[in-house]
DNA sequence: CGTACGTTTGACTCTGTTCAATTGCCGTGG
DNA sequence: CCACGGCAATTGAACAGAGTCAAACGTACG
């Protein structure tokens, strides 16, 4: 389901790579880009259940997913699992190590995936050399700030049937960004999952989706999604279903 | 109540700054402050009320809380606000914009306060001469994605008594690092905006403080907060008050 | 083929919200 | 100086949404 045709092989370089326009800046020279393939290791595969990275691992490098789909959470002091994040090609994972040298969240693949490894230290010195790299660096970093903010504000301030609807049309902008179908797309998370990046238990998911299918806003078969309406959906998803002039959340 | 004696004047330089090892990495030669000085307009007062930016506002500058306090929200779509966070001396405000290049959040000040500017251009650039001002910087960054992950989880995990405990031991761990109380400070917050960044109501913020005045876990009138144990809140601040082995959260 | 896991659904409970009334505090103006 | 209005905070009672517990079903995989 995630397969993208145009799937950039291991030998590839950054300059063909389809998923360059969320790596890179634009406007870059190729021997730039020959500089910066040169610090990425292209290699790693994880397969399904595998983990990228452990919280309490040393940090050494950055990731950007090429292929795949990725969880990331956290353990409460219970030892129960919190969801932090899903993951699709062309997003940065590592950045929250930066601060402390040490990873903290854990990191594992939800099919098999391939990322790209980017040793945050030689990041670092090129980008000394490549300014719109560095740049372009930031505006990553930062991007995933807003992101957060709005996950803050999706968890303070909706409820759950909302919720759901968010992390539905978030999942359809990404995979359409990537060139595959906005309103076809498996969930390759569990109940369980979504409900705890929701902050949800999973029977409340699993109502949720029913209550959805049964006012004919989507169609849920266990893992495969259809949304019958996404613009009617974004105009609905606002609080207690009221119509809503047009604002895109999230 | 957030007076630091050590206040730094408008004329001081970073060097002296009682701040310094929040805003620059410690290993820095004398001849590089002032390279960095010079990049800083330290002039910046917000009244109390006052915004330091708003969203949609273009941005330009970084800011560095010097004194007072600040918090920063965004506005969902039926005009109500979510507040993001609370910001005390020494943190760094406008991440979320160097994104988009325009500011995605409000700002204002809840007392007066006074900030550092940093034009963010420049600080890319002289970022580039003096690696590890660029490096700090990405640990701030990141920082401030752990910190969100942290509030995530709080959010998504925890009950309103526990979301109240660990907002005031984080309030407590903050004023600590500044030098003041760990156990009495002011809230300089209303209840409405306490509910608002916990995910709560006003009335179940007010319900949760007195319930813990009751225990004897706090003193709390009005403003002005006391924390009577704290490191038997931390114990205690874990999920239905059971009794968990000394595990920091927040 | 059987076990384990994920999902769905129902009935009941409980936490937090909503609505409303009351109090306390502070600044303004008579 | 006190009276008044406005805003924040507290508290109560009724209600709703999500959580919990439990049962049953479907599906994937060894």
């Amino acid at each position: 389901m995630l397969q993208n045709p145009n799937l950039p092989s291991s030998k590839t370089s950054c300059f063909s790579c389809s998923l360059r326009e969320f790596c890179l800046p634009a406007e870059l020279e190729e021997d730039e880009i020959n500089a910066i393939n040169f610090l990425i290791n292209r290699s790693c595969k994880t397969r399904r259940g595998g983990y990228l990275y452990r919280a309490g691992m040393d940090f050494q490098s950055l990731y950007i997913v090429r292929s795949g789909f990725f969880k990331t959470y956290v353990l409460d002091e219970d030892g129960r699992e919190q969801v932090t994040g899903f993951h699709m090609p062309g997003e940065m994972l590592g950045l929250e190590a930066i601060s402390t040298n040490v990873h903290t969240c854990h990191t594992v693949a939800l099919e098999d995936s391939e990322t790209c490894e980017i040793h945050f230290a030689r990041l670092e010195e090129i980008g000394r050399i490549i300014p719109s790299l560095m740049h372009h660096f930031h505006k990553i970093m930062s991007g995933k700030i807003v992101h957060n903010h709005e996950i803050i504000a999706l968890l303070g301030g909706m409820k759950a049937r909302e919720r759901l609807i968010a992390l539905l049309l978030n999942l359809s902008d990404r995979f359409a960004k990537l060139g595959h179908s906005s309103s076809n797309f498996n969930l390759c998370m569990t109940r369980k999952e979504i409900g705890s990046y929701l902050g949800l238990k999973l029977e409340t998911v699993s109502r949720a989706f029913s209550k959805l299918q049964k006012d004919g806003l989507i169609k849920i078969n266990s893992k495969s999604v259809q949304l019958n309406n996404i613009s009617w959906l974004k105009q609905r998803s606002g609080r207690y279903c009221q119509v809503i002039e047009g604002a895109e959340f999230l």
